[in-house]
DNA sequence: AAAACTATCAACCGCTCCGGG
DNA sequence: ACCCGGAGCGGTTGATAGTTT
């Protein structure tokens, strides 16, 4: 972690200033201490969103809007889900990083809670060298198993089955698990009536399937089972030209999600750190004193487990969401 | 016990995009 | 059409905690 410093400029956030020769504030650098946060916490929660400058001004922070910013998306924000990510929503981040590469803030939307940043961060360390690892034990794929493309190279380690899966889902006009049939896929039948990509080759099926689940989550398993036993490499992953949600990325069921608020009510919240590794936490406890400004508590305390489970603003129900998978078929 | 190594993640940086003037 | 400033994004850095040697 970086220390809090006192820079004599913040180079980032004031380049345009320094620029047009206009000396900008000092603005602090580094990590925020709890007083910040405080200010911070307090000025979001009285006048919500606005420029970000003009709230790092207004909050009194020596801190330029972009730090601000980040500090509230990244941090602050009330919603944010703290604590490792579940195996489901590791499977998801896996599969929405398939679909659409390293676009962090499009994966972190469809995972509620969860921060660009943080999606980025997990994929970057555990993720990204879990597959290396993994990708260092593949020694052979079944070519009746596997996907190929055009020239025949064989691209992802998916199974037929769960290919077909995912076909059918970007069919969106197949409502129900159906039974169908065919040998050759081109784009059109992916793309389905969102923009094509011009250049891509078509996708080569090696055998007839005839069955199909789209209701379940076995794509999901399949790729958690591929992670585990190797399945999956850095260059084997991207499929990228199979969707065409460039310009529809939206998911009414997450994008307009609800999110459970068991705590927050505009007195008192708490907001959790927890490493489940360690079995350490620390807990940021907002609490709104007699002057009506939130304090900012900072809580060690210990145990794999949301202490009083107070605050679950943001929390989930992963569950729930892949039991009703078929219901947002241009996901999967 | 200490040094070296590794993992994690908060925060910075530079860039692009977009809306307003 | 152009300029400007703010917002947002993705890549990267670096401090620190944890683990291994």
């Amino acid at each position: 972690m970086r220390k809090p410093d006192q820079s004599e400029r913040d180079k980032g956030c004031n380049n345009n200033m320094v620029s047009k020769g206009i000396m900008p504030m000092k603005t602090r650098k580094g990590l925020w201490s709890p007083e910040e946060d405080e200010k911070l916490m307090n000025y979001m929660l009285r006048n919500g969103h606005g420029c970000w400058t003009d709230i790092a001004r207004n909050a009194g922070l020596q801190r330029c809007g972009k730090s601000c910013r980040l500090r509230w998306i990244n941090y602050l924000r009330p919603d944010l889900k703290r604590g490792a990510f579940s195996p489901q929503e590791q499977d998801l981040i896996i599969h929405l990083h398939s679909v659409l590469g390293n676009r962090w803030s499009q994966i972190a939307a469809r995972l509620p809670g969860r921060t660009d940043n943080e999606i980025k961060n997990f994929w970057n360390s555990t993720i990204k060298k879990r597959l290396r690892t993994n990708k260092n034990n593949v020694s052979t794929i079944s070519q009746n198993d596997s996907i190929r493309d055009i020239t025949g190279e064989v691209s992802m380690s998916m199974s037929i089955h769960d290919h077909e899966i995912m076909n059918n889902c970007m069919d969106s006009s197949l409502t129900s698990s159906t039974t169908t049939s065919s040998s050759v896929h081109n784009n059109s039948m992916f793309m389905n009536g969102h923009e094509q990509f011009g250049h891509l080759p078509p996708l080569v099926l090696d055998e007839t399937i005839s069955h199909t689940n789209i209701g379940g989550s076995s794509f999901l398993n399949n790729i958690s089972s591929c992670l585990e036993q190797g399945g999956y490499g850095d260059d084997v992953v991207e499929l990228p030209y199979m969707f065409g949600m460039e310009n529809d990325i939206t998911n009414p069921e997450l994008g307009n999600r609800v999110i459970e608020d068991n705590g927050y009510n505009g007195a008192t919240f708490d907001h959790h750190e927890l490493d489940n590794k360690t079995t350490h936490h620390v807990n940021h406890h907002f609490n709104e004193g007699s002057d009506g400004n939130i304090k900012v508590e900072e809580v060690v305390g210990f145990g794999n487990h949301w202490p009083g489970e107070s605050f679950r603003i943001g929390e989930w129900d992963l569950e729930g969401f892949f039991a009703n998978v078929s219901s947002t078929p241009y996901l999967f």
